[in-house]
DNA sequence: CCTACCGATCGGTAGG
DNA sequence: CCTACCGATCGGTAGG
């Protein structure tokens, strides 16, 4: 007979956890990843302090558990969106559109947590900055991949040059994000799906 | 007889002054504008926080007297190295180029002041969210003006979408400040000149 | 420009 | 998960 009946079951306690993560998010969206505070998050959640701490044992630890959480968001809504699109352009053609929906729909109140934190954390040092930079150089890895089929395809030209693109839809994602958030301008969207139409058709092979 | 001989001239004040706001400036652009603290200021300074505090008033007062001491460098670095270029298009290749390199030359050690505080501040309200829009609208009716000049002198086409063209290369400037920050990518300059000329030659009138 | 404070909040710990 | 703390630091003030 083993020594169960805790005070709170393990899901449940999981459960807490998740929820505390969803409400950093949101907050670290908005105030940054620094500015997202145990007793802020604590009184969002209705707990004290040191329930919260309870969870992550450090605010570092607190931080790193809500760039895996952001992943997560971003994994879902965009490629975890189009894994049904055809390999080459139109894959590449997919991703980015679901990229311009999601920071579109305000899926967090502070737009894109990644441009957010990256641009906050990019001129520290450690454990966070390393973690953000290590998710921005996967998702350009995959978008490396990505055009890369492209080519072989013969969607592009065999002589693209492949940073050179990546280079070119991050800035036009940060523009959109700089625009949304800044302005609250409701046409960076469709500036933004014009870029990328007319990016991509540089690169399209003729 | 004027009641004069104070403890510092006016001169030295104002200098003291100056000297504050450039490394409050160095620090903002690295750690933030709400990391920039006074304590972390005044041991920078070898000065009280009372002693550097005195010259705002308050952190908010501070604060608004970075941004602006941030427009001055760039207004200095950017726009007043480029006023010996030729309307129209010329004009906007030399602006462009004096952007890009006063990024390349890292004028300040965590990359554009502007890119950093506006993402930090975008999501909050107040004053400084203000000051820090104003002066990126202030810089955007510039680049407008430049643009609807070329236009106007035949060098783009007529058809120009103006606003289209000024959220490309901002994309773009904000995709070098990123890649400078983040990766310390020393091929990013050269990628934004790329990008810069690609997106210019398709708004060139044919 | 300084010293000497102030209340508030920070991340974190002890103990239950 | 809580209460009750801790030392450090925050922005800011008083008084000189």
């Amino acid at each position: 007979m083993p020594s169960v009946s805790p005070r709170r079951s393990v899901a449940a306690t999981r459960e807490t956890r998740q929820r505390i993560l969803e409400r950093g998010l949101a907050i670290a969206s908005a105030e940054g990843l620094e500015g997202l505070t145990l007793g802020r998050l604590a009184a969002d959640m209705a707990m004290s302090k040191a329930g919260v701490l309870g969870h992550f044992g450090t605010k570092e630890s607190l931080q790193l558990a809500v760039v895996d959480a952001a992943a997560e968001v971003f994994s879902r809504e965009v490629p975890g969106r189009v894994r049904q699109a055809p390999t080459g352009l139109p894959h590449i053609e997919a991703v980015c559109e679901a990229w311009v929906s999601y920071l579109e729909r305000n899926v967090l109140p502070g737009g894109c947590f990644f441009t957010a934190a990256t641009a906050e954390f990019d001129g520290r040092s450690g454990p966070v900055r390393d973690a953000l930079a290590g998710m921005n150089a996967l998702w350009r890895r995959d978008l490396r991949i990505h055009i890369r089929r492209a080519v072989s395809a013969g969607h592009l030209a065999p002589d693209t040059d492949v940073d050179q693109l990546i280079y070119e839809i991050v800035g036009i994602m940060l523009a959109l994000n700089h625009f949304l958030q800044l302005e609250h301008d409701d046409q960076a969207p469709a500036r933004a799906r014009r870029a990328l139409k007319r990016t991509l058709a540089g690169a399209v092979r003729s």
